[in-house]
Order: C-alpha cells, then sequence, then structure tokens
RNA sequence: GGGGGCGUAGCUCAGUUUGGUUAGAGCGCCGGCCUGUCACGCCGGAGGCCGCGAGUUCGAGCCUCGUCGUCCCCGCCA
C-alpha cells in the first residue's frame, strides 16, 4: 500500500492545536494511537502527536469498508487520517484536553506503521520504573511529560544563545579531543591511532581555550559545551554534562555577574518564570557561618547562630572545653519544631553523625520558656535565657547545637538544616531564589597529598589586596570567584583569571607544581600569557541543573535525552561495551585484567 | 571504596514479619459483544527462572552467603 497520505496528503495541523474556530474544517492529521474506545460500531481514538490529544472518530458508515481495518488499530500505531472538524455532540465536550469541545471525523485513513503492543502505557498517570524507561527511551520520550521536559530545554538554550548573541557574544566550538591536565576531575581517555601510546582527554571544561580565545581577541565568547567528568554519579551528575560557558574580555566580577544575571533571568523567563534583579550577595564567610554550605537554599530561615560566647563559662562541659579550645559552638532554632519525637532526634542524630558532628545537643522550649533537654541542667536560668534571646526562641521551638572544629560544625548543621527543611517541607511552593556566593577562598589544604590545591582551578586571580597573603597566610587570600546559587543548588560559576604570566608562575608555585611540570602541561597557556593576555573572566552555568530545576524535576536525567545510570550505562544502547580486537591492535592497546 | 533502599506477570505492586496446598490484585494483552466513549462498559482467556548462583531445610518467593542490575547518599566531582 503507498503512502499518499506522505506523498499527497500533507499535514494541515497539529493534534493540539483545533478549537471550535476549526469547525467544518477538512484537516489532515498525524500521530500516534494513544487510547482506543472500540465500541463495535464507532472507535474512539485519542491520536497523540507531539504537541497534543485529539479524538479522532471512526464510523462505520463513513469509513466503510475501511472500519475492518479500524479495528485493527492498537496503541502507538503511527496513524495518519483525513476527516472533518466537529463539535462535539451537547454534553460530551472533554475538559480535560484543550481539543475537547472538537472531534475530527474520519473520512479517509492509512496505517503508516503498526506497533508491538509497548513494554509501558504512555499515559502520564502510568508508574513506570526508570530501566524500563531507559531501555525504551524513545518511547518514555513520546510521553508528553518527557517531551515537555526537552522543549523546556530547547527553549533555554535558545534564550541563553539570545540574549549572549544580543550582548556580542560570538559562539565559538573549542575541541572535544584535547590533552590531559592535572588537576581536577579524572579524565576521559580516548586512544590515538597516529601516535600510539598516546591518549587524548575529553574537556572537563573549555577552560584553558576559552582563554585562548580571550588572548586571541575574541573578546566575547560563549559555548553550549559538552563537558566529560569521569566521576561517581548522582541525581545531579552524569559523566557528560552541558554547561553553558562564558568569558569576557576587559571586565571585573561585577560584570560578569551583571552580564550573567540578565542571562540567567532570560533563561528563566523562557521558562515562563520570574527572576528579580539584582540577585542578593553573600561571601563565602557569610554563607558558612549564617548557613553552613557554600550553596546557601535561602528559601527559608533555620540561620545557623553564633553562640560560643554564651556558653563558654556554662557548666556544660562540652561547649566549655570546645570555647576554651577555640572551637565553634553554633546552633540553630527550629521554629516550631518541637514535636519532633525521641526517635526523630535520634534519626536527627545519626544524621549529623554522618557528617562528622560527635553528637546533637537539642532543647526543646517549653512553657514558660521552660527548657527541656538532657543538657538542660547545665545551664543556669542566665545562660538559657542569654540562649533564648539570641535564638529568638520561643514556645513550640526546638534549638540544635553543634560544637566543633568549624568545618564538622558548618557541615553537620548545615546539612541538618537542610534535613529539617525537607521534613517539614519549609521549600514547598516557594518562589525560584537566587544568590551570589563571593570572596571563596583561593586555595584548599589537602590533608593526603600535603599540599595547597585551588579550591576553583588555577588560573583564578587571587583579590588584589590579598596577593601578599600567598606567602604568608596562603589559606586566607580570597579568589576573585563568584558562584551563583539556586534554590541551594549552585548552578554556575567563575572567575576573574590571572592574565600575567609572573602572578600565574607564583601561584603553579605555591601549589607546588614545578616549573618544568607548569611548562609540559601547561606552558601553551603560560607562553599565551606573554602576549599581551587581556585582562578576562567568565562564568560557566551547569545547564542540566538549571533546566532541572525549572523543569521542577528531582534529577538532571529528566532533561537529558538519553542519560545513562549509576554506573555510567546506557541502558538503551548498552555503552560502554566490548571492541573489536582489531580496533585494539590498530590503536596498539591491550587489556589485562587487573587485580 | 563505603552506607542504605529496591528487584515477584508486559507495567505498578501485595505476599517475605512467623518457611508449608495450585504465588495474587489492578492496569495492559488476546478472543467475543457493544454507535457517543473519553483511564468506555460487559463476558471469557492467556500470561511467572519470585534477578542470578550456592547453602540451610523433609520443604525456600520467604532464612543465610555470594553475585548482578538499579536508585539515594558519603567519599570523589579544580
Amino acid at each position: 500500500m503507498a503512502e499518499k497520505f506522505i506523498t499527497e496528503l500533507k499535514r494541515t495541523h497539529t493534534c493540539g492545536e483545533l478549537t471550535l474556530a476549526d469547525e467544518g474544517k477538512q484537516v489532515v492529521l498525524m500521530g500516534w494511537a494513544m487510547r482506543r474506545r472500540d465500541h463495535g460500531g464507532l472507535i474512539f481514538i485519542d491520536l497523540r502527536d507531539r504537541a497534543g490529544l485529539t479524538q479522532v472518530v471512526f464510523n462505520p458508515e463513513h469509513t466503510g469498508g475501511g472500519h475492518e481495518v479500524a479495528h485493527q488499530i492498537r496503541s502507538e500505531y503511527c496513524l495518519a487520517l483525513r476527516g472533518l472538524v466537529r463539535r462535539r455532540p451537547e454534553g460530551q465536550d472533554n475538559e480535560k484536553i484543550a481539543t475537547g469541545r472538537i472531534e475530527v471525523f474520519v473520512e479517509d485513513f492509512e496505517i503508516l506503521n503498526p506497533s508491538k503492543t509497548p513494554p509501558f502505557m504512555l499515559e502520564e498517570w502510568t508508574l513506570v520504573n526508570e530501566n524500563t524507561r531507559l531501555r525504551y527511551r524513545y518511547l518514555d520520550i513520546r510521553r508528553p511529560e518527557v517531551f515537555a521536559n526537552l522543549l523546556l530545554r530547547h527553549r533555554c538554550t535558545q534564550a541563553a544563545r539570545g540574549y549572549l548573541n544580543a550582548q556580542g557574544f560570538l559562539e565559538v566550538e573549542t575541541p572535544m579531543l584535547t590533552r590531559s591536565t592535572p588537576e581536577g576531575a579524572r579524565d576521559f581517555l580516548v586512544p590515538s591511532r597516529l601516535a600510539r601510546g598516546s591518549f587524548y582527554a575529553l574537556p572537563q571544561s573549555p577552560q584553558l581555550f576559552k582563554q585562548l580565545l580571550m588572548v586571541g581577541g575574541v573578546e566575547r565568547y560563549y559555548q553550549v559545551a559538552r563537558c566529560f567528568r569521569d566521576e561517581d554519579l548522582r541525581a545531579d551528575r552524569q559523566p557528560e554534562f552541558t554547561q553553558v560557558d562564558l568569558e569576557m574580555s576587559f571586565v571585573d566580577e561585577e560584570d560578569v555577574m551583571g552580564l550573567t544575571e540578565g542571562l540567567v533571568q532570560a533563561i528563566v523567563a523562557s521558562a515562563g518564570k520570574e527572576m528579580t534583579l539584582p540577585v542578593p550577595r553573600l561571601t563565602w564567610a557569610q554563607a558558612m557561618n549564617r548557613f553552613g554550605l557554600d550553596a546557601p537554599d535561602l528559601r527559608f530561615g533555620l540561620e545557623l547562630t553564633e553562640v560560643a560566647d554564651l556558653v563558654g563559662d556554662a557548666e556544660f562541659k562540652l561547649f566549655r572545653e570546645a570555647v576554651a579550645k577555640g572551637l565553634m559552638v553554633k546552633a540553630i532554632n527550629g521554629k516550631g519544631m518541637a514535636g519532633l519525637s525521641r526517635k526523630d532526634l535520634d534519626d536527627l542524630t545519626s544524621f549529623v553523625a554522618g557528617y562528622g558532628a560527635k553528637g546533637l545537643a537539642w532543647v526543646k522550649i517549653k512553657e514558660g520558656m521552660e527548657w527541656q533537654s538532657p543538657i538542660a541542667k547545665f545551664f543556669s536560668a542566665g545562660h538559657q535565657g542569654r540562649i533564648n534571646e539570641r535564638l529568638g526562641a520561643a514556645e513550640g521551638d526546638i534549638l540544635f547545637f553543634g560544637a566543633d572544629a568549624p568545618r564538622v560544625v558548618w557541615e553537620s548543621l548545615g546539612r541538618l538544616r537542610l534535613e529539617l527543611a525537607r521534613r517539614f517541607e519549609l521549600t514547598k511552593d516557594k518562589p525560584l531564589t537566587f544568590c551570589w556566593v563571593t570572596d571563596f577562598p583561593l586555595l584548599d589544604y589537602d590533608l593526603e597529598a600535603k599540599r595547597f590545591v585551588a579550591m576553583h582551578h588555577p588560573f583564578t586571580a587571587p583579590k588584589p589586596e590579598d596577593v601578599d597573603l600567598l606567602d604568608s597566610e596562603p589559606l586566607k587570600t580570597r579568589a576573585r570567584a563568584y558562584d551563583i546559587v539556586l534554590n541551594g543548588s549552585e548552578i554556575g560559576g567563575g572567575s576573574i583569571r590571572i592574565h600575567r604570566q609572573d602572578l600565574q608562575a607564583k601561584l603553579f608555585d605555591t601549589l607546588k607544581i614545578t616549573r618544568e611540570e607548569a611548562q609540559n602541561k601547561f606552558g601553551f597557556l603560560l607562553e599565551a600569557l606573554t602576549f599581551g593576555a587581556p585582562p578576562h573572566g567568565g562564568l560557566a552555568l551547569g545547564f542540566d541543573r538549571l533546566v532541572a530545576i525549572l523543569a521542577g524535576e528531582p534529577s538532571i536525567r529528566e532533561v537529558i535525552a538519553f542519560p545513562k545510570t549509576q554506573k555510567g550505562a546506557c541502558l538503551l544502547t548498552e555503552a560502554p561495551g566490548l571492541v573489536d580486537p582489531g580496533q585494539l591492535l590498530e590503536l596498539g592497546l591491550r587489556v589485562e585484567r587487573v587485580s
């Protein structure tokens, strides 16, 4: 049977657009049979394409001999049909779908392709195991809610391009086959056939190339860049992911942050959501002290409060000794959370133990501001009163305390804060909440390697007033770096880069990267900086994360067309897989079992 | 590398606590009936390596050990 519907009768409308205004029109629709209601005589089918659903009606008196064929239509058959748009009979409207006031009375149709019974139903209300969805991802994508995520992502990408184009940026592609560099994540390696025994690395980000583009005078660069990191996966981490990467010359932090705010606002707007500018800012020190994390979720309170000065002379030994040792003592007021049971508190105690806390002291505020707590007896009325006042405690609140090294207090109370918000649904129905975190430390100390490592990356510029600290107190050096955070997720980060060879060399010294090693690994960059490299800086947005949040999805897998599982497998193509021995031979590789 | 959850029909799950007859349900699927349904309805039917492998036991979906897959988290991710 010739496909006359493809060659002669072209599609005139989508299944999502017909309304009463189209009544009486002859239309040609193409799509998939979503659901069949076969009355023996009349047959109703919900025809679905990417735009929506339209009910089509087969009537034996009109489709004649074709009606036998119509009876054969099953789920996911690919159909083409010609028919008349009709107003539905009185009282037969379906308010649930956009096209629910009309139907298409079929006059001619063709089964373009039958379908095996699908492994799962494509209706939105069916729950399907993610394994099954990923193995048949092409069917999953037919589901309107998955397609909607791809559409949203497309709109966000186009909004980003549109905004950056309008700001004078050039989209430039950088190599996917590049060289491995030290520092950072594990590389994905690609063996070279022409240079046996040598390997390319897939880029962790286009960082070095975009800096070279600045040296090249491009001035404003962006790229929707695929990045690769061979690290363990999470709900918000895939081995390959996408950044909206940008870099600008002759700018400072304010320029990049201002530009980024406009960019993110444009993306958010393309998702039909709102974002008010300017985005509030916190320094890294403020973020850590108030929220315990460098990506604070500002949709709710529960801030960390310093109490060391109030408990240093209390009877409670743990706190007194912590203060004496110069450790940190902080508290959170769980507003109205005194209803937590003993079991809840035990759970929360083991929860913070997972982040290194040795315990979790708590105080329930009872009637008359009375403390109910295992540690209440160690605090005088005066101490209790001052702590209540500092934390704004009221009846029905519960106070949590952490006393330890700053890293432990920040981490455990910061995570506790998020856990409480989760349990009490404090983020429900909150608007998108952004913030900047600035003034990150330039360096961190790696206890294992016994050396300083770059917190952001080794090309980040130190604050000019802190440069001298590189020699005296390196850990106090602040970076010209900034992260943008949405709802407690880091969705982007960047910095002003080092653009002078002497400062870059100095930083490599601090990082204990030898001249020889630096020359070997980054020589091309160091050399480039000697040819009048302009001051420059930029930022990259974690695009998958941003789109996932805008889509309201808990995992970035939901906004990636063909995502991988936690073991890095593609269940559809079964990648990664074994290769032909001949391919290995050509590459000069031999695979050996390593114990 | 580590901690935790899950794995039973095509799909979603119950059954596992306390081992005991022929492993169930809803949806889907197949056949029949049905001209106004819209998650159509009614009647009938098929469909199971209880992830896989060992072990304990008279007997294992259920207990033990191992293993594989998947999800969440810690480490890791400049």
